[in-house]
DNA sequence: TAGATTGTTAATCGATTAACAATC
DNA sequence: TAGATTGTTAATCGATTAACAATC
C-alpha cells in the first residue's frame, strides 16, 4: 500500500503559525475572504508560496474568490493541532522558566504550564502562573498523572541533556530546549533548540558585514 | 571592479553559532586539534557542510591534519563579529525583558545590555542585571550618548512596530523581536523575529501528525 | 613515503517561483 | 459571460552532499 505523504516539509510547517496570526488578526477585524495575494502580502512571502504551502495541508480555496478567512484559519489551527488545551511541564524556574510560566500568548493559542520543577529548595512550592514548582526528582511521579507530552528546558546547559533524558522517561516526546547548547534529540523525539545567544550572534554577523563595508567605502 | 561575495548564505550564517560553541568547548578541554568530521559530528551537520561553510569565510585548515582548535574559534569569534563588547538597548521591562537583563550568556560572549526602556512608570529607575530601566520617551535622547546599534524588543504585540520605529530613529539597525507579531524590516535594517509561541505550535504540529499517524495503526 | 584530511567541483536534492489551465 | 483567483505543473534557484585531486 502507497503511503500519502502526511508531513508538510520544515520550511512550511515554520510558516504556518505566521499565516495563523494574520488570519487571526483579519477574522479580528471581521474580513470575510482574503486572497493569497493578500494573505501572502501581510505574512511576507510570496503568493505562490502561500498556496504551495496550503497544497502540502489539503486544503482549498476558491478560484476566482480567495479563502474564507474563519474556515482558513481553523483549518491551520487543525494542522498545528491547537485543539483543545494543550498541558506543557517546564524544567528549570529561573527567571526564564518564571517569564514563561506568566506568559499570556501561550494560554491564548491552548498552552498551559501545567507544572515547573527545579532542584533548589528555595523555589519548590513557589507558583508561577499555573504551576506550582517542584523537586526535580518528582517530574517521573508527577507526569504520571499530568500526562504533558510536550515539554519545556530552562536549565543552564550543563543540566540540559539530563533533563531531556528524564522528560523522555517521563513520555515527553516534543521539546523545546531555552538551555544554551544543543541537545541531541533522542530516537522518535522532536527537540527544537531556541538559543537566545545565537541570535544575537546572528545579528552581530549581519552587523559586522555591513560596518566593514562601509569602512571601504561600499 | 568585481566585488567577491561578501556574505555566506544565511543557512551557513545560523550555523556558526553552534561551531563556535563546540569549538569553545573543546577549548576548555584543552584539544589542540580537530577534524572536520569531529567538529561535524559534535554539531550535528555532515563533514562536507561544515568545511563548505568554512570556505564562505575563507577559514582555512591543514590538509591530512585538520583544524587548530583555538585558531578557528577565533576565527569563527571574527566572523561573527565578537571582538569586545556590544552594547545592547532593550526595549520592555516585563517579565521577559528582565530575563534577558540577567541572562548570563550574553556577557560571556560580549554583549551588554546596557539600557532598558519602559512606559510604565513602576518600572523606571528599576536596576536590570547592568541596565537601569528608563522613560521609553527617552531612548533617542539615551542612545544619542550610549550609541548602541543593537535592541532587544520585548513589549507586547500591539507596541512592537512603534518601538522598532523608534529604534532605526535612534541608529538601531540590527533588532532581535520578541514580541509575538512580525515586523516588517525598515530598508537598511535586519531584524530577526523570535516567537515563542510559534516554538510552540511547530512541536504540536509534529505531536499531532504522530498521533494521528498512531491512531490509524501506523 | 604512506596515511589522513582538506578544499572544491560536480551531482543531487529539495524548495521557491512563474505561468497558466481550471474554476468560481 | 467576463473577470478574478485558485491549484498545480514545470522551470528555476540555491543549498546539500559525494567524490576526489591537492596537500600536509
Amino acid at each position: 500500500m502507497i503511503t500519502p505523504k502526511r508531513t508538510a516539509p520544515e520550511p512550511t510547517v515554520v510558516r504556518l503559525p505566521t499565516y495563523l496570526q494574520c488570519l487571526r488578526r483579519l477574522e479580528a477585524a471581521k474580513v470575510a475572504t482574503v486572497s493569497s495575494a493578500e494573505l501572502a502580502d501581510l505574512a511576507g512571502v510570496t503568493a505562490a508560496q502561500f498556496r504551495k504551502d496550503l497544497s502540502y495541508l489539503g486544503i482549498r480555496g476558491r478560484p476566482g474568490v480567495g479563502y474564507d478567512v474563519q474556515q482558513l484559519s481553523a483549518s491551520i489551527a487543525g494542522a498545528l493541532g491547537l485543539t483543545g488545551m494543550h498541558s506543557i511541564l517546564l524544567v528549570g524556574a529561573g527567571r526564564l522558566g518564571a517569564a514563561l510560566c506568566a506568559y499570556p500568548g501561550f494560554e491564548q493559542l491552548g498552552f498551559r504550564i501545567a507544572a515547573a520543577f527545579d532542584t533548589d529548595p528555595a523555589k519548590i512550592g513557589q507558583r508561577l502562573g499555573n504551576a506550582e514548582v517542584h523537586p526535580a526528582h518528582e517530574l517521573l511521579k508527577i507526569n504520571a498523572r499530568l500526562g504533558c507530552r510536550i515539554g519545556i528546558v530552562a536549565v543552564p546547559a550543563t543540566a540540559a541533556a539530563g533533563v531531556v533524558d528524564e522528560m523522555v522517561r517521563a513520555g515527553i516526546r516534543w521539546i523545546l530546549n531555552f538551555a544554551p547548547t544543543r541537545v541531541p534529540a533522542p530516537e522518535g523525539t522532536v527537540v527544537r533548540d531556541v538559543d537566545l545567544t545565537h541570535e544575537l550572534e546572528v545579528l552581530s554577523y549581519y552587523m559586522t558585514l555591513a560596518c566593514q563595508g562601509e569602512a571601504s567605502g561600499q
